[in-house]
DNA sequence: ATGGCTGCTTTGAGCAGA
């Protein structure tokens, strides 16, 4: 089984190479964030076409989740339990049936900048994600975290550690926020096989950052502990970002068995 | 060098992203 996470920054704009993506690596299930699409504006019918079910939790101009698969997506749940928040973020479900995975898509905040209210806002947000699928991994043992963290978990998922420190998405209190996901007993799927140095996801579209390779690994897979025995690999594919009008962000895979 | 791109917005300068 492939399963795989990208924020493609407008679904509108970026149809044509998620439809091309899909067809050459055909994933079982694709996690998109940042659709900046209504729900009535979203493309089922041309990803219908392409063999793709989907689940969208929708919203004008920003923010924006789904979720596509090959087979059927059911039990489906929008946002954090208990957290009220008009912004659409998460949107989980379960694929492949009754031995299937629970897959849970999230658009973590960005934060703006650490003195900035966008960044309490997101301290909250990983805090209420944090309590919520506590509750959610004991329901669901065979949980998968996909998505667009905008945390970088560590100095080695960072082009220059030292001009990032403290700053947003590599501040203390976000990683801090990272490794208590790990704590509920999940595994960076990354992490769990040798990788290239200086592997990142995303890449600023300012000042050549991409051919500089000046980028972040902010966007993740977690696995839930009893799924790790099964992973038999995970990688970042970075063919889409070099097309013309790329996504700042490239999609991340993984295959269970 | 505090910008540099890109996408979006009651269409055009300003916000947000990361």
């Amino acid at each position: 089984m492939k399963l795989a996470t990208w924020n493609v920054n407008s679904l509108r704009v970026r149809l044509p190479h998620v439809l091309d993506w899909l067809a050459a690596q055909r994933p079982d299930v694709l996690c998109l964030q940042e659709t900046k699409l209504e729900d009535i504006a979203f493309p089922f019918v041309e990803l219908e076409a392409a063999g793709y079910r989907a689940v969208h939790a929708g919203q004008r101009t920003y923010n924006g989740v789904a979720i596509l698969a090959r087979d059927e997506l059911a039990d489906v749940t929008r946002g954090i339990a208990d957290f009220d928040d008009p912004q659409q973020r998460v949107i989980a479900a379960t694929v492949g049936g009754v031995s299937g995975v629970r897959v849970v898509c999230a658009y973590f905040p960005n934060g703006q900048s650490i003195d900035s209210d966008k960044y309490q806002y997101k301290l909250k947000w990983l805090a209420a994600l944090s309590a919520w699928l506590k509750q959610e991994l004991a329901r669901h043992p065979d949980l998968l975290l996909l998505g667009d963290f905008n945390v970088a978990p560590e100095d080695r998922d960072v082009h220059d550690p030292a001009a990032w420190k403290g700053q947003v998405l590599c501040s203390e209190p976000e990683r801090e926020a990272f490794r208590r996901l790990l704590t509920l007993g999940m595994a960076d799927a990354f992490r769990l096989f040798e990788q290239p140095e200086k592997s990142y996801t995303w890449w600023d579209y300012r000042m050549m950052a991409y051919r500089r390779n000046n980028g972040l690994r902010i966007d993740h897979i977690l696995l839930a502990s009893g799924l790790v025995p099964r992973c038999r690999a995970c990688s970042i594919d970075c063919a889409p970002r070099k097309l013309e009008r790329p996504s700042d962000h490239a999609p991340v895979l993984v295959e269970l068995a």
